[in-house]
DNA sequence: TGGATGACTTACA
DNA sequence: TTGTAAGCCATCC
């Protein structure tokens, strides 16, 4: 593709696409990671890009607070919850349980 | 060019 | 604990 625009999309694609499954991360883990602590709401707006792109498991992304705070976003919002579950990771009130636990940070599994 | 928006985060009361 | 305010950077109009 051209991402002449810019990579910064592309680097959070890269980084959601390796959050393994049974995981979670936040955008301000994957915004750290790329350098930009506070550009966490970035890392939100590739997500939103995200739709049309494949393979960017986005349900695996939610905020510090383990909140789904993006299913409203997907197609429907229970999907989210859903895939979560269904990768072995309790939701509980659109909420991570154990999310310290299943709580994934690239910086730390890319050995930044 | 400039203001407004956004799937966030942190700090303070 | 919950609520409000500011910061952050890229995109859109």
């Amino acid at each position: 593709m051209k991402q002449d625009k810019t990579n910064f999309f592309d680097l959070v694609y890269q980084v959601v696409r390796l959050i393994p499954p049974g995981r979670v991360s936040s955008y301000g883990a994957i915004a750290a990671y790329l350098g930009s602590k506070g550009s966490a709401r970035m890392v939100g707006w590739a997500m939103n890009a995200s739709h049309q792109q494949a393979n960017i498991p986005a349900h695996r992304v939610v905020n510090r607070q383990g909140l789904l705070s993006g299913k409203h976003h997907f197609p429907d919002p229970q999907a989210m919850q859903r895939l979560l579950e269904k990768e072995g990771i309790a939701v509980e009130s659109d909420r991570v349980k154990d999310f310290d636990r299943l709580f994934w940070d690239p910086a730390q599994h890319l050995h930044l």
